[in-house]
Parts: C-alpha cells; structure tokens; sequence
DNA sequence: CTCATGCCGATACACTGTATTTCTCCAGTG
DNA sequence: CACTGGAGAAATACAGTGTATCGGCATGAG
C-alpha cells in the first residue's frame, strides 16, 4: 500500500489559548485600528473557525477586556523609583507611549473598569508609590485624579493626531490656513478667546504638553500630601 | 367619478433636517445606547428610508459628531460667573451632569476634536474664563489640564455605573464581597496597598469624588496663575 | 403637454457578532 | 477488535450593520 492510498491524517485543530488570541487581535488592531479586529479576522489569523473562540471569551468585549490588559504589562515599569512623584511621572508617561504604539488603546482606555492582572498591578503600583505618605482616601483620590487626567489628556491627543493625519497637516497649519470650517468660525468673531489661542498661541508638541499639564496635577497631589486631610 | 376612484396622493416625504435627525439619534442612544443607533433606526424614527440620512451626513461618525455637539449646547450656562475658577468648575460639573443624562457621551468624550459651533462655544468659554489672567499659553495649558480630568474622571465613573449596573451591586459590596474574581486577586497578597484602599478606603459618592479631584486641579492652575510663566 | 433633472426609496453587497446544527474523531466499554 | 457515546470543532444560519448603486417617479422648466 503505497503512500498515495493511504488518506492525509487529519488536521488536527490548531491548539489554541487565550494568549495567541490576544496577541493575534492585537496585531490586526496595531495595522488596523480597532475596527479592524473582527472575530473572523483573529479566528482566520489563527487557522481557526470563527465559533472556536468562543470556548475562551464569551463576548467580543470581553476579547477587548483581554486586549486592554495586554498591554497593560508594557506599561508597568521594570523597577520603581523611591520617590513617588517620579513613579506616578513614570507610569503616566508609560501609559502615552503604550498608547502611541497602540492607539487603539486610546479609544479603550477609561471606557471599563480595569480588572484584569496587569490592570490591577499598574493600580497597584500607583498606589504603593503613595504609601505611607497619605490616608488611603488621599492617596486613592490622588491616583484617581492622575489616572483621569492622563487618560483624557492621551485621548485628545490621539483624536488630534487622527485628525492630522486625516488632513495631512499640521496641526498648525490645519487650524491656521485649511481648516475652512475652523476658520470661517472664528473669523465670526463669536470666539475671540479662542481665536486668540489660535493665533497667538505657541504650538507646542503633544509630549511637553502631556508632561506639563501632568507636573500641574502632581503638584496640586504635592500639596495635599503636605497637610493629608484637605 | 368619486373619491374612491381617485387613488390617494402621494404620500410627499416627510420634510428632513439635521436638528431632526439628531434629535432622533439622540433619543435612540439615551433609550439603548450608542450601540441602538443606527442609521436605519433613526431614518424609521423619522419615516423615511435609510439612504435619505446621506443627504445630510455622510458617515456614521459625522452623526456622533453632531450628536456631540447638540449635547454640547447643553453645558453651555446661560451666563458666565467673574470668577475664572468657578466658570470653570461650572463648566465641568455641567459637563458631567450632560454625561448622566446621556450616558452614551462618555463614549464619545475625547474621542474627536470638538468643532462644532456649540463645541468651540464651551471651549471659548473656558478660554474666556482666564482671559487676562495669563499668557495664551498658560491659559491653554490650563484649559486643556482641567478638560482632560474632566473626560476622564466622566469616562470612568460612567463605567464603573455600567459595572455596578451589570452586577446590581453597590461599588463597595462588588469589590468587597460579590466580585469573586477581585476577592480572589486581593486575596493573593500581591496587590497590599490597592487591598488596603478597597477594604480600609471610605466610599465616597462619585460626585464629591470628582468634585475634590476637580478642586486639586484649580488648586493647581490657580498657583500657575499666580506667576504667569512657569 | 413634454421633457429633463434631482431626489427618494428599493435593492444589493460585503461583513458583523453570535446561536444552533452537523459532523468528525477519539476514548471507553463490551 | 467492534461499537458507541460524547466532546469539541466546523459549518450553517440569522438578523442586523454601513454604505454603493440603480430605477422610477414627481416636479420643475420650456
């Protein structure tokens, strides 16, 4: 009996878990937004049926979920430093650039609670850095105000980002010159103030930007620690 | 030849515009959500057929836009207070309350430049606020601080109020008892200081919470104020 | 009255998340 | 070794999505 009567053996499925399943939806959503990770694309990247993910997430959020946390372990940091400050400095920044290589992230992050394990390591890591120096409701109320202002502060700036590159400009020259929408506005005289920002203003890039607004709030966090219940 | 030898006249479409169309898609994503929005919904709610709704957007996103933009018209106070720290904790809380009523903002906030009329009208507000009390440039840091805590202390307590909902549990009795799975977490001892923060922290209502990060934030531009370039 | 034009609705398409049904292979059992 | 459950993967199915295209009809101008 020679090799050609004997039946191909079967293909066995493509054993699979929940890490190559992140690792393949986060690739498609890297190349193609988030819109670009349907469960037929990640399902087919893995030389799988579409219903076989099903067996380790019950919902497409829930992949999302698992998305999130992901990255979320390239955001904590290696070692952290003793001063507090520049932990909270550090794992802000972390998160921007996480959120630069994957902007997917910014459409995600803050929209659910993060209980995942690296999402609660990174919670985790901020809070240590306040140990000690402040009542566990300050120091909550301090992580909660860092975490909120970065998390709006990196969805702006990747909206703006998109929004430049839908244009091919610069953010400058797009308010400036070719915004005709933008221009006509504030040519209505209705938004002198802002009109005012937008010529007069520097432009200054998104990462200064990011950091100063960041120091800001560390400092407001700086002085209730000085006196913990304010 | 009598009337019922004449057929009916043409039903002439219903007469369409963008306020009614928001209106409608506003209505549907306060009723389900964003998710219950879709183009064939809100051109039913309005009978007409779902290509009319191209002849005033021409994508789904343009109809977030607008319906971004109409809420904003909501935040807008009638008249601004002298004081900059309260037209801006004004703006804020108001910003938050358009957020409980229409849930589905929170999955919109940051997530686009806001270049609506009403959108610049809130933004000019703010500017306005500050004019003459600093640079341009101070005066849009500030601006754009205070915002990104805004949408990100809105996105996460619109969250956790989906959580809360999901499980029809308080915040306190989730965390402590009922979320097996950040019982279990906490239980590990790898997470110390977050334990001590969900067991040992008070619970305060989500308003004071973000009233009191909002605070530290003026705190903060408030001193910057006070020496112009820093 | 006729004709052209613009707009509206119907149809079509490619795709989505997910429920259900069908099939195939393997582990146990007699 | 033959057979039979049973598990788990695959195929199919369904209701819905955003949007491109097409066909016809009502209304304006001439």
């Amino acid at each position: 009996m020679t090799v050609w009567d004997r039946p191909e053996p079967p293909n066995r499925p493509v054993p699979l878990d929940r890490e190559r399943i992140v690792a393949a939806a986060v690739a498609l959503a890297d190349e193609g937004g988030l819109e670009a990770v349907s469960l037929r694309k990640v399902a087919a990247r893995l030389n799988a049926g579409p219903m076989r993910l099903y067996g380790y997430i019950s919902t497409k959020q829930e992949l999302f979920d698992l998305m999130v946390d992901e990255v979320h372990a390239e955001i904590l940091p290696e070692e952290q430093p003793g001063d507090w400050r520049e932990a909270l400095r550090i794992l802000a920044h972390r998160t921007r650039q996480a959120a630069l290589r994957h902007e997917w992230l910014a459409d995600l992050l803050g929209g659910r609670p993060t209980l995942g394990p690296n999402g609660l390591a990174v919670t985790e890591a901020r809070l240590a850095a306040l140990d000690g120096l402040a009542d566990v409701d300050t120091a909550m109320r301090a992580v909660e105000t860092v975490s909120a202002y970065s998390t709006g502060s990196i969805r702006r700036e990747i909206a703006n980002l998109r929004a430049e590159r839908a244009t091919g400009l610069s953010k400058r020259d797009w308010q400036r010159a070719s915004g005709p929408h933008v221009t006509r506005m504030l040519a209505t005289g209705r938004f002198p103030a802002l009109a005012k920002a937008v010529y007069d203003g520097a432009d200054v890039d998104a990462e200064t930007s990011f950091a100063t607004g960041l120091d800001w709030v560390l400092d407001a966090v700086a002085a209730k620690l000085a006196r913990p219940s304010a």
